[in-house]
DNA sequence: CTAATTGCAAACGTTTTGCAGCGTT
DNA sequence: AACGCTGCAAAACGTTTGCAATTAG
Protein backbone atom coordinates (compact mmCIF):
# COMPACT_ATOMS: atom_id res chain seq x y z
CA UNK A 1 0.00 0.00 0.00
CA UNK A 2 1.56 3.17 -1.30
CA UNK A 3 1.17 6.42 0.71
CA UNK A 4 -1.48 9.37 -0.83
CA UNK A 5 -2.63 12.59 -0.02
CA UNK A 6 -6.23 11.30 0.38
CA UNK A 7 -6.13 8.65 1.90
CA UNK A 8 -3.38 10.53 4.72
CA UNK A 9 -6.54 13.42 5.33
CA UNK A 10 -8.78 11.07 5.34
CA UNK A 11 -7.28 8.78 8.13
CA UNK A 12 -6.55 12.17 10.00
CA UNK A 13 -9.94 14.03 9.32
CA UNK A 14 -11.68 10.33 11.18
CA UNK A 15 -9.22 10.39 13.84
CA UNK A 16 -9.26 14.15 14.70
CA UNK A 17 -12.57 13.59 16.49
CA UNK A 18 -13.70 16.46 14.54
CA UNK A 19 -16.41 14.19 12.97
CA UNK A 20 -18.42 12.02 15.55
CA UNK A 21 -18.71 8.60 13.76
CA UNK A 22 -18.79 10.12 10.47
CA UNK A 23 -20.66 8.11 7.08
CA UNK A 24 -18.75 7.86 3.77
CA UNK A 25 -20.80 11.04 2.86
CA UNK A 26 -19.69 13.21 5.78
CA UNK A 27 -15.93 12.00 5.37
CA UNK A 28 -16.25 13.15 1.71
CA UNK A 29 -17.37 16.65 2.89
CA UNK A 30 -15.40 16.98 4.94
CA UNK A 31 -12.50 15.72 2.89
CA UNK A 32 -13.31 18.41 0.03
CA UNK A 33 -13.32 21.28 2.63
CA UNK A 34 -9.46 20.65 2.12
CA UNK A 35 -9.48 18.91 -1.05
CA UNK A 36 -11.93 20.05 -3.55
CA UNK A 37 -11.30 17.56 -6.16
CA UNK A 38 -11.65 13.89 -4.41
CA UNK A 39 -14.23 11.88 -5.61
CA UNK A 40 -16.69 9.86 -3.22
CA UNK A 41 -15.37 6.93 -5.03
CA UNK A 42 -12.09 7.37 -3.72
CA UNK A 43 -13.28 8.04 0.02
CA UNK A 44 -14.83 4.54 0.02
CA UNK A 45 -12.05 2.66 -1.37
CA UNK A 46 -9.79 4.98 1.14
CA UNK A 47 -12.25 3.58 4.23
CA UNK A 48 -11.98 0.04 3.15
CA UNK A 49 -8.67 0.05 3.25
CA UNK A 50 -8.27 1.87 6.69
CA UNK A 51 -10.72 -0.58 7.98
CA UNK A 52 -8.62 -3.77 6.61
CA UNK A 53 -5.69 -2.54 8.05
CA UNK A 54 -7.06 -1.81 11.06
CA UNK A 55 -6.69 2.16 11.25
CA UNK A 56 -10.40 2.55 12.24
CA UNK A 57 -13.61 0.87 12.64
CA UNK A 58 -16.51 0.30 10.35
CA UNK A 59 -19.78 0.43 12.17
CA UNK A 60 -23.22 -1.23 10.71
CA UNK A 61 -26.45 -0.27 12.25
CA UNK A 62 -29.59 1.17 10.34
CA UNK A 63 -28.66 3.10 7.14
CA UNK A 64 -25.23 4.08 6.43
CA UNK A 65 -21.76 2.65 7.66
CA UNK A 66 -20.77 4.92 10.25
CA UNK A 67 -16.80 4.65 10.90
CA UNK A 68 -14.86 5.13 14.23
CA UNK A 69 -11.53 6.02 15.55
CA UNK A 70 -11.92 4.04 18.26
CA UNK A 71 -10.22 1.03 18.93
CA UNK A 72 -10.92 -0.08 21.84
CA UNK A 73 -13.73 -2.27 23.46
CA UNK A 74 -16.87 -0.50 22.94
CA UNK A 75 -20.48 -0.78 21.81
CA UNK A 76 -22.91 1.68 20.49
CA UNK A 77 -25.29 3.24 20.97
CA UNK A 78 -27.32 4.58 18.28
CA UNK A 79 -29.60 7.71 19.62
CA UNK A 80 -33.28 7.23 18.32
CA UNK A 81 -34.07 10.90 18.56
CA UNK A 82 -31.17 12.48 17.02
CA UNK A 83 -29.84 9.63 15.15
CA UNK A 84 -25.91 10.03 16.81
CA UNK A 85 -23.95 7.74 17.91
CA UNK A 86 -22.35 7.35 21.33
CA UNK A 87 -19.50 5.16 22.09
CA UNK A 88 -20.06 3.01 25.58
CA UNK A 89 -17.03 2.07 27.06
CA UNK A 90 -18.00 -2.05 27.78
CA UNK A 91 -15.63 -5.07 27.42
CA UNK A 92 -18.14 -8.21 26.95
CA UNK A 93 -15.23 -9.97 24.17
CA UNK A 94 -14.35 -12.14 27.07
CA UNK A 95 -17.85 -13.26 27.53
CA UNK A 96 -18.70 -13.77 24.38
CA UNK A 97 -15.55 -15.76 23.44
CA UNK A 98 -16.20 -18.42 25.71
CA UNK A 99 -19.53 -18.70 24.45
CA UNK A 100 -18.15 -19.18 21.24
CA UNK A 101 -16.16 -21.44 22.37
CA UNK A 102 -18.55 -23.68 24.35
CA UNK A 103 -20.14 -24.09 20.83
CA UNK A 104 -17.49 -24.66 18.46
CA UNK A 105 -17.08 -21.35 16.58
CA UNK A 106 -14.30 -19.18 15.86
CA UNK A 107 -15.00 -15.38 16.75
CA UNK A 108 -13.02 -12.88 14.79
CA UNK A 109 -15.13 -9.60 15.25
CA UNK A 110 -17.77 -8.65 18.23
CA UNK A 111 -19.74 -5.49 17.14
CA UNK A 112 -22.16 -4.69 19.21
CA UNK A 113 -25.33 -2.32 18.59
CA UNK A 114 -27.56 -0.35 21.10
CA UNK A 115 -30.40 1.68 20.08
CA UNK A 116 -32.49 3.94 22.50
CA UNK A 117 -32.14 7.33 22.86
CA UNK A 118 -28.80 9.38 24.42
CA UNK A 119 -28.32 10.98 27.83
CA UNK A 120 -28.19 14.39 25.39
CA UNK A 121 -31.29 14.17 24.05
CA UNK A 122 -33.31 12.82 27.64
CA UNK A 123 -32.27 15.81 28.86
CA UNK A 124 -34.13 18.02 26.26
CA UNK A 125 -37.84 18.62 25.44
CA UNK A 126 -36.40 20.27 22.05
CA UNK A 127 -36.22 18.93 19.07
CA UNK A 128 -33.38 16.41 17.93
CA UNK A 129 -30.47 17.55 16.30
CA UNK B 1 -53.84 -4.78 10.63
CA UNK B 2 -55.90 -7.19 8.22
CA UNK B 3 -54.87 -10.69 7.72
CA UNK B 4 -53.68 -11.42 4.44
CA UNK B 5 -52.90 -14.98 2.73
CA UNK B 6 -49.63 -13.24 1.67
CA UNK B 7 -48.41 -12.18 4.91
CA UNK B 8 -49.67 -15.47 6.68
CA UNK B 9 -47.59 -17.33 4.39
CA UNK B 10 -44.72 -15.30 4.75
CA UNK B 11 -45.10 -15.63 9.01
CA UNK B 12 -45.35 -19.31 8.55
CA UNK B 13 -41.83 -19.82 6.32
CA UNK B 14 -40.01 -17.49 8.52
CA UNK B 15 -41.38 -19.07 11.41
CA UNK B 16 -41.19 -22.83 9.97
CA UNK B 17 -37.31 -22.62 10.37
CA UNK B 18 -37.40 -24.45 7.02
CA UNK B 19 -35.05 -21.24 6.16
CA UNK B 20 -31.70 -20.08 7.86
CA UNK B 21 -32.24 -16.17 8.81
CA UNK B 22 -33.63 -15.75 5.72
CA UNK B 23 -33.20 -12.35 3.86
CA UNK B 24 -36.29 -10.85 2.18
CA UNK B 25 -35.08 -12.02 -0.90
CA UNK B 26 -34.96 -15.47 0.41
CA UNK B 27 -37.76 -15.05 1.63
CA UNK B 28 -39.51 -13.82 -1.89
CA UNK B 29 -38.06 -16.97 -3.44
CA UNK B 30 -39.64 -19.28 -0.98
CA UNK B 31 -43.11 -17.39 -0.31
CA UNK B 32 -43.62 -17.54 -4.92
CA UNK B 33 -43.14 -21.85 -4.53
CA UNK B 34 -46.53 -21.36 -2.95
CA UNK B 35 -47.82 -18.65 -4.09
CA UNK B 36 -46.56 -17.57 -7.67
CA UNK B 37 -47.85 -13.83 -8.11
CA UNK B 38 -46.29 -12.34 -4.96
CA UNK B 39 -44.09 -9.33 -5.75
CA UNK B 40 -41.12 -8.54 -3.81
CA UNK B 41 -42.40 -5.25 -2.40
CA UNK B 42 -45.26 -6.92 -0.76
CA UNK B 43 -42.82 -9.04 0.95
CA UNK B 44 -40.59 -5.97 2.17
CA UNK B 45 -43.64 -4.15 2.98
CA UNK B 46 -45.22 -7.51 5.08
CA UNK B 47 -41.31 -8.41 6.77
CA UNK B 48 -41.72 -4.70 8.22
CA UNK B 49 -44.45 -5.29 9.40
CA UNK B 50 -43.96 -8.25 10.98
CA UNK B 51 -40.89 -6.93 12.94
CA UNK B 52 -43.29 -3.87 13.91
CA UNK B 53 -45.54 -6.21 15.94
CA UNK B 54 -42.70 -8.40 17.29
CA UNK B 55 -43.70 -11.57 15.71
CA UNK B 56 -39.98 -11.41 14.24
CA UNK B 57 -36.54 -10.04 14.24
CA UNK B 58 -34.88 -7.95 11.68
CA UNK B 59 -30.86 -9.12 12.18
CA UNK B 60 -28.73 -6.51 10.29
CA UNK B 61 -24.88 -7.20 9.65
CA UNK B 62 -23.83 -6.72 6.47
CA UNK B 63 -25.35 -6.32 3.13
CA UNK B 64 -29.31 -7.72 3.20
CA UNK B 65 -31.40 -7.42 6.57
CA UNK B 66 -31.74 -11.03 8.19
CA UNK B 67 -34.89 -12.52 9.43
CA UNK B 68 -35.18 -14.27 12.69
CA UNK B 69 -38.67 -16.24 14.12
CA UNK B 70 -35.94 -16.59 17.42
CA UNK B 71 -37.50 -14.00 19.85
CA UNK B 72 -35.42 -15.20 22.61
CA UNK B 73 -32.25 -13.40 23.50
CA UNK B 74 -29.49 -14.12 21.67
CA UNK B 75 -26.56 -12.95 19.32
CA UNK B 76 -25.54 -13.87 15.92
CA UNK B 77 -22.48 -15.07 14.62
CA UNK B 78 -22.22 -14.24 11.20
CA UNK B 79 -19.92 -17.01 9.64
CA UNK B 80 -17.33 -15.51 6.90
CA UNK B 81 -16.92 -18.30 5.28
CA UNK B 82 -20.27 -19.45 4.41
CA UNK B 83 -22.07 -16.21 4.96
CA UNK B 84 -24.29 -18.27 7.64
CA UNK B 85 -26.03 -16.79 10.45
CA UNK B 86 -25.96 -18.94 13.52
CA UNK B 87 -27.92 -18.18 16.85
CA UNK B 88 -25.62 -18.15 19.47
CA UNK B 89 -28.01 -17.92 23.38
CA UNK B 90 -25.95 -15.52 25.43
CA UNK B 91 -28.06 -12.89 27.33
CA UNK B 92 -25.81 -10.00 28.01
CA UNK B 93 -29.27 -7.32 28.14
CA UNK B 94 -28.68 -6.90 31.58
CA UNK B 95 -24.60 -5.87 31.24
CA UNK B 96 -25.29 -3.78 28.73
CA UNK B 97 -28.60 -1.98 30.14
CA UNK B 98 -26.85 -1.45 33.75
CA UNK B 99 -23.67 0.40 31.84
CA UNK B 100 -26.02 2.38 29.79
CA UNK B 101 -28.13 3.34 33.08
CA UNK B 102 -24.81 4.51 34.64
CA UNK B 103 -24.45 6.72 31.60
CA UNK B 104 -27.47 8.24 31.54
CA UNK B 105 -28.58 6.56 28.65
CA UNK B 106 -32.41 4.83 27.71
CA UNK B 107 -31.54 1.44 25.77
CA UNK B 108 -34.19 -0.17 23.76
CA UNK B 109 -32.62 -2.83 21.92
CA UNK B 110 -29.58 -4.44 21.95
CA UNK B 111 -28.56 -6.34 18.88
CA UNK B 112 -25.11 -7.97 18.67
CA UNK B 113 -22.92 -9.63 16.02
CA UNK B 114 -20.01 -11.57 15.74
CA UNK B 115 -18.20 -12.79 12.72
CA UNK B 116 -15.86 -15.61 12.39
CA UNK B 117 -16.13 -18.68 11.44
CA UNK B 118 -18.87 -21.55 12.14
CA UNK B 119 -18.16 -24.44 13.63
CA UNK B 120 -19.55 -26.64 10.93
CA UNK B 121 -17.18 -24.78 8.51
CA UNK B 122 -14.01 -24.93 10.70
CA UNK B 123 -14.71 -29.31 10.37
CA UNK B 124 -14.84 -29.53 7.29
CA UNK B 125 -11.59 -28.30 4.47
CA UNK B 126 -14.19 -28.42 1.38
CA UNK B 127 -15.66 -24.99 -0.15
CA UNK B 128 -18.24 -22.77 1.79
CA UNK B 129 -21.95 -23.39 1.12
C1' DC C 1 -68.75 0.39 1.68
C1' DT C 2 -64.05 1.49 3.00
C1' DA C 3 -59.73 1.18 3.96
C1' DA C 4 -55.87 -2.08 4.11
C1' DT C 5 -53.30 -4.64 0.94
C1' DT C 6 -51.66 -5.92 -3.44
C1' DG C 7 -48.66 -6.15 -8.04
C1' DC C 8 -46.12 -3.41 -10.80
C1' DA C 9 -42.55 -0.45 -11.99
C1' DA C 10 -40.02 3.46 -11.18
C1' DA C 11 -37.08 5.75 -7.96
C1' DC C 12 -34.17 5.96 -4.05
C1' DG C 13 -29.81 6.09 -1.22
C1' DT C 14 -25.66 3.75 -0.66
C1' DT C 15 -21.88 1.39 -2.41
C1' DT C 16 -19.06 -0.72 -6.02
C1' DT C 17 -16.71 -0.86 -10.32
C1' DG C 18 -14.46 -0.23 -15.18
C1' DC C 19 -11.62 2.77 -17.22
C1' DA C 20 -8.01 5.85 -18.79
C1' DG C 21 -4.70 8.81 -16.84
C1' DC C 22 -1.80 10.39 -12.91
C1' DG C 23 1.49 9.97 -8.89
C1' DT C 24 4.76 7.36 -5.91
C1' DT C 25 8.31 4.51 -5.42
C1' DA D 1 9.22 1.93 -15.64
C1' DA D 2 5.81 -0.36 -12.85
C1' DC D 3 1.93 -0.37 -10.57
C1' DG D 4 -1.05 1.69 -6.96
C1' DC D 5 -4.08 5.28 -6.83
C1' DT D 6 -7.13 8.75 -8.75
C1' DG D 7 -11.51 11.12 -10.81
C1' DC D 8 -15.30 10.20 -13.36
C1' DA D 9 -19.43 8.09 -14.60
C1' DA D 10 -22.13 4.20 -14.97
C1' DA D 11 -23.97 0.38 -12.76
C1' DA D 12 -25.10 -2.65 -8.99
C1' DC D 13 -27.45 -3.47 -4.88
C1' DG D 14 -30.94 -3.57 -1.41
C1' DT D 15 -34.90 -1.18 -0.36
C1' DT D 16 -38.82 2.04 -0.65
C1' DT D 17 -42.71 4.18 -2.81
C1' DG D 18 -46.66 6.00 -5.94
C1' DC D 19 -50.32 4.20 -8.20
C1' DA D 20 -54.53 1.97 -9.65
C1' DA D 21 -56.73 -2.44 -8.87
C1' DT D 22 -58.08 -5.99 -5.53
C1' DT D 23 -59.63 -7.87 -1.19
C1' DA D 24 -60.93 -8.37 3.79
C1' DG D 25 -63.81 -6.82 7.43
Amino acid sequence: MRTSRQRQLILDLVRSRALNHPTAQDVHDAVRDHMPGVSLGTVYRNLHQLVETGEIMAVQSEGPVHYDWNREPHLHLHCRRCGSLVDVPLDLEATVREQGRALGHALEEIDIHVRGTCSRCLGSTNKPQ
